[in-house]
Formats: C-alpha cells, sequence, structure tokens
DNA sequence: GATACGACTGACCGACCGGTCAGTCAGTGA
DNA sequence: TCACTGACTGACCGGTCGGTCAGTCGTATC
C-alpha cells in the first residue's frame, strides 16, 4: 500500500514514510502524551503497518525521542527568527513578548509537546532537549534585560532572571490556560494572544499601583530594596 | 459501595481500604498521569487486591474522578483558608501570593492533579471539577483587585482579570518548572518560594522600568491606555 | 444455629499492548 | 539474468491491561 508517489523520485512513494510516521506520532503525542498513544494508533493515522514502524524505528521511546528532537530543533529555528531586534528596552520587550507567544500558538503541537516534556519528572534524555530549548529563549530575554539594565532603562535592583521568569512563565500560563480562561467571564482578553502579551509588557513596565499608591509604598519602604512582604511569619 | 464509617469500626482495620486506595491513587495519578498508572499499581500500593478497587469503586475512571474529587474539595478548604484578610492592596497581594505558592508547594499531589487535568483538553467531567476550583482561586484574586481599584489604590485602567491571571501565572509557572529553573545558572531564586512570590509582587506594583525609562515612556505614548506595542506589523 | 451481608480475594477473561519475524516485492548493479 | 538490498507487510508473540466472577471470611441479626 502507501505509494503514495508526489512527484519527481520515480517508483518510490517519496511521500516519505518516515515523514509520515513522524508527523502522526508528533500530533498524536502532543495531544495525548506518550502514554496514551499505541503504535497501532500512529501506524494507522500515517497510513504504514505498524511492524514498519518498528522498521524505522527502533522502539516507541525512541520514536517518541526523535519527534522531540525534530521538535526541538524546529523550535530552535522559530526562536532564532525572532530575535534581532533594536530599541528601547519597552520596544524590545514588547516585541519579544508579541513574537514569542505568536510562535507558540502558530506552531501549537510543537510547544505543547515540549511544554509537556519539561514539565514532567523523570526521563533524562527527553527532559535535557527540551530544556535546551526552553533555556536558549530563557537566556535570550536575559540578555535582552541585562542590555537594557547597563543602558540604565531597567531599574538597577531589578533581576534579569526574575523578569524573565515572569515574563516567559506569563505567556506559557496562557498559552496552557487559554482554554480554560475563555470560561471565565471577567476575562475578556482570552482569544487574543497579542493583546494579552501587549498588556503583560505593559503591567510589567509601569507597574499596577496608582500614583498615589505608589508615593505610599515608598514612604512605607524608605529601603531601596523589595518593598512587599514585611510581615510576621 | 464506599461506607462511610471513618472510625469506630472495632476488629476491621478501620485503616479503610478505601482510604487506602484513594491516598494511593493520588500519588500515583499525581506523578504519573491517568494513563500510566495501572490498577495493578494500585493495588500494590495499597495493599490491597486488584478486585477490591473494583468492589468500591466502578471502573479506573471512577476512581480518578472520586480521587480528583476529594483533591478538590482538600483544595477548596486550602483556599478558604488562606483568605479573610484586610489591610492597603500590596499588603493583600503579597500574603495572597505568598499562601498561595506555600499551600501550592505544601499539597504538591494536590496541586500536581487539579492542574494536570486543567491544562490537557477533552474529559469533560474531570474539567469542570479542576475548572471550578481555579475558577474559585482567580475571582478571590479578582475581588482583591476590584477592592484595591475602588480605593485608587490600583491604576483606574487596569483589569482586573488581567492581573490576576499574571499573578496566579507567574505562580502556577514556577510551581511547574522548579526543577528546571533550578538548572540555570542565571536563577537564583528557584529554591525559594517566598522569596519569588514577594519579587513578582514588588515588580507588579511598581514596575521595572528606572525613573527616567518611565518619564520617556510616558513622553512616548501620551495616550493613557497601553504604551507598548506600536510597531508595524 | 441459620441466615444474610459486605469486605475481600485468586483465578480468570478478552482486548490490546509493544515488539518480532518470515516473507513479499520493487529497484539496483554486475 | 540473477543475487542482493531495503522498504514494507500480515501473522503472530508474550505480557499486561481493565474488568469479572465465584466464592471465602467475619460479623450482625434473628
Amino acid at each position: 500500500m502507501v505509494s503514495g508517489m508526489t512527484e519527481s523520485t520515480p517508483t518510490r512513494p517519496a511521500g516519505d514514510a518516515t515523514a509520515r510516521i513522524l508527523t502522526a506520532a508528533e500530533a498524536l503525542f502532543a495531544k495525548h502524551g506518550f502514554d496514551a498513544v499505541s503504535m497501532n494508533t500512529i501506524a494507522e493515522r500515517a497510513s504504514v503497518s505498524k511492524a514498519n514502524i518498528f522498521h524505522h524505528f527502533s522502539s516507541k521511546k525512541a520514536l517518541y525521542l526523535a519527534v522531540l528532537r525534530v521538535a526541538c530543533r524546529d523550535s530552535t529555528q522559530y526562536l532564532q527568527e525572532l530575535f534581532v531586534e533594536t530599541g528601547t528596552l519597552p520596544e524590545r520587550l514588547a516585541n519579544f513578548a508579541r513574537k514569542q507567544i505568536a510562535s507558540m500558538f502558530e506552531h501549537g503541537e510543537v510547544t505543547r509537546l515540549i511544554l509537556r516534556e519539561l514539565l514532567k519528572d523523570g526521563e533524562r534524555q527527553g527532559r535535557d532537549l527540551a530544556e535546551k530549548v526552553f533555556g536558549d529563549n530563557f537566556a535570550q530575554l536575559v540578555e535582552i534585560l541585562r542590555t537594557g539594565q547597563a543602558r540604565g532603562e531597567l531599574r538597577a535592583d531589578m533581576d534579569p532572571a526574575m523578569i524573565a521568569t515572569l515574563l516567559i512563565g506569563a505567556m506559557v500560563f496562557f498559552f496552557e490556560s487559554q482554554e480554560v480562561l475563555r470560561h471565565f467571564p471577567d476575562v475578556k482578553f482570552a482569544h487574543d494572544p497579542k493583546r494579552y502579551s501587549g498588556l503583560v509588557v505593559d503591567i510589567l513596565l509601569r507597574g499596577i499601583l496608582s500614583d498615589s499608591a505608589v508615593k505610599n509604598l515608598r514612604r512605607a519602604g524608605k529601603n531601596g530594596a523589595s518593598s512587599s512582604a514585611q510581615h510576621k511569619e
């Protein structure tokens, strides 16, 4: 069966069975997770016999790792595409956030796959791959913030890694829980990732307090460090 | 099935088999997910025959739902415990964040179980339970913010739901990715949820920009609305 | 003592799991 | 022409899955 025969290659289907297997497996693993997907299901979706999968991949886990490796490679590429920016810190942050969240949604399956791997315990090999991608992303954002700090745009007492965590976390959380947020009547931005990313950056930049409240806050905590959290344990 | 009778039963180990099953299942489901846990494993861990589990719960899915129901009940209770607060908006936010993240780590299994259910697609019944808990939490925080806004502490143009999403997202993300963050050399707060929550609230309140950068920002975007994201697409 | 009942178990079921294997078949090079 | 190769398949493997069932045991009721 198969014999897709797209073009150019004479007799061999060229529509590489391996590629079809990887595509099918990526979609299924991303949606349901490793354990909930059977080799039979993958074979069916890829229009390939189950035995053929084992001809190309030595085991189910090996297939999963291959899928993950492709996803991480793609993801790294997307990441590189969204860099090369200049401008003020606010501009760069807004750009980063907007492009980042757009990329996450655009490549939803890849994102879900990597996040799934990142946020579970155990399994050295897979975690390391996902961690690499995530780490690159994180480092890029930290670099933007460090530059802004050197230029005096970012408050000197701010930890760039802290802000990066907050910003990336806000976007990852939005991606993960968009469906849930949609059900909350108070939430009006659930359908619009771009608007969400803009609002997040806006809050980060300006803070949420009114001018008068800021004055009170400064009067209360004269020491320049953290102003919150001075409560008895 | 399931006789209530938690105590006073004389000879029967009182250590209710049902309770043991639920405890074992909760731990396993939280750690590995529904599909990766077999009834045999649960039975072994609970020191009970597999058939006995089916005597108390009609199916694996029913057991899972029961576990989830208990987790949600507990979680709602924890939530109630951490309310009853007065004070300024900064104080209330810092308190909420600190207690919330502490509660998440303290009841890690329950948290993981609910998040796992919340962030996956499909499965009406389970999602609804988790969504209820999450929604209550969300609503509580929105209420705090609304009160602050009415008092003039919170900037008038800020959307409380937006801030609530950002704050809860920051905490959920930290909980989920603590292990990963620990591996990043730039991150110094990964081991200290309390400090992290304090820093997050601090950023929310004050913003991240230096005073001079704030002035530039205000000059650039005279309209009171969002100051970021005015770039060509 | 007879009876009834709920908690509990070991043996068992069909279905399906990941994985193997012998063999088919088209293309290739000598 | 023919040996060889690699992609590919259907049939099959042992094992585990969720789930069932006949039956044992301890206790409560009459």
